[in-house]
DNA sequence: TGGCTTCCGGTCATTTCCTGGCCGCAATCG
DNA sequence: CGATTGCGGCCAGGAAATGACCGGAAGCCA
């Protein structure tokens, strides 16, 4: 029944859209009677969606949260934020949902409409590298390009510039993306090679899916990551960061937030430690809490805020 | 028909997880016969959702992008990934996303089952104030709690500092929530005073919905920002920056990226220009990029970087 | 080229269940 | 107390969904 299911998709959609509705107003637009209305209020109930009824002179229709996600019916608006949101999250504005973020966002993508696929690839510079990044800027719709090709298990083709500097074509199946340290892998069957390959997302160019299903192989040793950590040599440097700073903790935690923790050590003292790949992060909060501060570790640390005190005064300095 | 519904909303869901589908699978999953399949992708089509088939020996469905966006049908990681992502693109992250993302982090968080929400809420710290924010610390809680007060026209209550101090307790109808410069405003009738009136939302406390209805009330003068603009006394103050780099135009812009325009003026030198609110932001570019530069403007720009540079060289300072 | 797989859509008999109308009832508000 | 609004049982007519069967077409592979 075409008529009923699109019915109760609208019925759905309207109950998302405003809180509350009257059951007449409901049944009007969906131009049933009043009782069918009932019925299909029912039906979303059977279906797991509860949806909240009030009576009395001012009663009406409200959809609840439940225990599943109800199917999402987005206007245009909303999908292009949600978009929005999930590329500056796979960009790593929250550390540890990108890979999370970029599946959804794989799915989302792939099902929006190509106007507003088009007003979001036209906001496409404003995908802010990262803030510092530590890595090179990565393009989002490539990214998005491989999620595609791993959900849909989908073949792909692609130019690869090895480390050494060499260009070359490959055609692979693409099955895991994975964010290590500051960088994306894809972890893929070269087919050309005939064995498991990976590949840094940054060092691909124009990655392109062929359309050519293929039936997923299972994964040496069964972990994604693990065979990936294993392959790669190139261990990302973190830093350990510790730093004694004469200030409440308050304050510098007003300043810091999330991106790292702070002891209370005293009254007006406290310790901040943060985990990071790029010193110059903690540099620039130790510059601008304007607090006295002892560097504890690491040592490249106090270099590196030398550096850069210098490099400020030098700047205002007349010359 | 809660069968034939269903079936349709758990077929959409099959066809938005994997690209393809074979039809012998998708008839088996949903326990029917292959016709009844066939018959349900029309309908899917019908209803404007372009199901794509292929044929031969590895054919299959496919749910294409079409005219309009499908309902969403979303697993607990994806739900949590878009919430998350758009609490950051709410907090600002995306500048000029900020009231489309809250209205749809309004309508998500709604709908969330309350265990998701409840792993959404232990990331609250999460949502990096801002990074060096420029106002007070928002509560994406509070702020979505307002949101929903607007979408669903509800009534709410809460306490509110003014600008004084005093501390007032509001009965409001709310209508629009407005991110201006940095800060968040409700537009709202004030039920005790009879009138409309703004509230800056960090300046709220513990909004909460009464569950009481109201019709919402025409909008003096039709347009609520232009209305929240000419109540606002306190107009936020901006800062043009501009300062001459002696760095090459590609050094500085993969590191402002976005934030930022980099005009090149020589072959190794460049002028950055940026408008913040912060002036934390432009010392920290200044800080990192190790090259020598000239602040153009503004004057206190000059004396932001002193003080940082002071600040870092004395904290290295054998004390 | 032939064979295999897979999707396509027409037809038909059967069964399901959707719908609207009617009713008495219950809850809520003023 | 009365008005409003939702609730759900019952009924009858009719629409539609289903499964079975079919010949056909398209793509893939040897």
């Amino acid at each position: 029944m075409a008529n009923t299911s699109a019915r109760m998709l609208r019925l759905l959609s309207l109950l998302q859209t405003h809180r509350y509705w009257p059951g007449g107003e409901l049944a009007d637009r969906l131009e049933v009677s009043s009782r069918t209305l009932r019925r299909d209020v029912d039906r979303l109930r059977e279906l797991g969606y509860p949806v909240d009824a009030s009576r009395g002179v001012a009663g009406g229709y409200q959809l609840q949260a439940g225990a599943a996600m109800p199917p999402l019916l987005l206007d245009d608006e909303e999908a292009v934020a949600i978009a929005i949101g999930l590329r500056t999250a796979a960009a790593g504005a929250v550390s540890g949902f990108e890979e999370t973020s970029v599946r959804a966002l794989a799915k989302v993508i792939q099902l929006l409409p190509p106007r507003l696929r088009r007003r979001i690839d036209a906001l496409q510079a404003m995908t802010s590298p990262g803030v510092f990044g530590g890595g090179p800027t990565l393009d989002a719709t490539a990214l998005t390009t491989i999620a595609m090709g791993c959900r849909g298990e989908e073949r792909m083709r692609f130019a690869y510039t090895a480390r050494e500097g060499e260009e070359t074509r490959r055609h692979v199946e693409p099955h895991r993306l994975v964010s290590l340290g500051r960088r994306w892998y894809l972890m893929a069957w070269d087919l050309e090679r005939g064995d498991w390959r990976s590949f840094r997302v940054d060092r691909m160019s124009e990655p392109t899916l062929t359309g050519a299903r293929f039936r997923p192989r299972d994964i040496p040793g069964g972990d994604p990551v693990t065979w990936l950590r294993s392959r790669i040599a190139s261990v990302q440097t973190r830093h350990e960061v510790s730093v004694l700073i004469e200030a409440p903790a308050e304050r510098l935690r007003a300043t810091v937030g999330y991106w790292g923790t702070v002891e209370e050590t005293g009254e007006a003292s406290c310790r901040l430690r943060m985990s990071v790949d790029d010193l110059h992060w903690p540099v620039m909060v130790l510059g601008t809490i304007a607090a006295p501060f002892t560097v504890e570790s690491p040592p490249q640390l106090t270099d590196a805020v030398r550096r850069a005190g210098e490099a400020l005064l030098r700047g205002i300095a007349p010359s």
